[in-house]
DNA sequence: ATGACTGCAAAGACTTTGCATCTTT
DNA sequence: AAAGATGCAAAGTCTTTGCAGTCAT
């Protein structure tokens, strides 16, 4: 028999919470912006509901960045960016390859390919600005 | 004054094993592997050096695959193919894109992009075979 | 009432780091 | 001899997990 989910606040608020930013949210960063709401929310609680989602596909991962992993709720395919100082991340929804470029790839090099990632990485606007303005002070 | 760096042994090993395999290994497997020629090896030693090299530019980190991070000697860009099973990463050197993308995603979102990352999904021909296998066994 | 879900805290896995010792120059 | 590099072990960070209590059905 198959194990039946019951409905959880704690677990929809995790999801709602996902699902209603843009940031790739890590488990920290989840977990410090609903201990507000739910303040005996528990780190345990937020790992058990993102291992849950991902393996019913409602959320991808989208690597690791800074030591931590980062969780994305829109899983259509779509290209990332990685800011290397301040490790923000941020949708490039524009930014598509070819269609079947996994399919292509996989008949190339004999290889079973569910799917590709592509990040870029460099230093966001902000990032770029705090640059800046150190050059003027250490002149 | 600049820190002048000295010849090390180790740090010679490591190096030449991340050039000499095309396995973009982990801390770990580099430690294993040459700790029969190195016996008094440590897994300090291989995470500086390793994080030494990356500054230096001489390696590239492939992500973090099953909670390790694995390296790469070979700094040109190049794709990746992750076996989503065993973990073993493989390069798909022939898979590159336009050789401007990142300028242009950089113009057209306002961003500083330096790199970007393609990295394909899957499942390796061996694990695929494991996994017919297994079906044979269980019909 | 049953069994799923959670909080808590301990344990696990990976990586970093302080300090005494050993090497390279 | 001076300063960098290492071994060892402790500490740090992120994540998982066991268990007893709580909550949804």
């Amino acid at each position: 028999m198959e194990r039946t989910q019951r409905y959880s606040r704690k677990r929809d608020a995790i999801l709602t919470a996902l699902r209603a930013t843009d940031r790739h949210p890590s488990a920290e960063w989840l977990y410090q912006n609903l201990k507000e709401e739910h303040p005996d929310l528990s780190m345990g609680t937020v790992y058990r509901n993102l291992n849950r989602f991902r393996q019913q596909g409602l959320i991808q991962s989208v690597g690791v960045v800074g030591g931590q992993e980062r969780f994305d709720a829109v899983t259509s395919p779509h290209s990332h960016f990685v800011c290397d100082r301040c490790g923000e991340v941020r949708d490039l929804p524009d930014i598509r390859l070819e269609e079947d470029l996994d399919r292509t790839v996989g008949r190339q090099y004999g290889l079973t390919v569910c799917r590709h990632e592509l990040t870029f990485h460099g230093v966001c606007p902000i990032c770029m600005q705090k640059n800046s303005a150190e050059e003027e002070t250490s002149t």
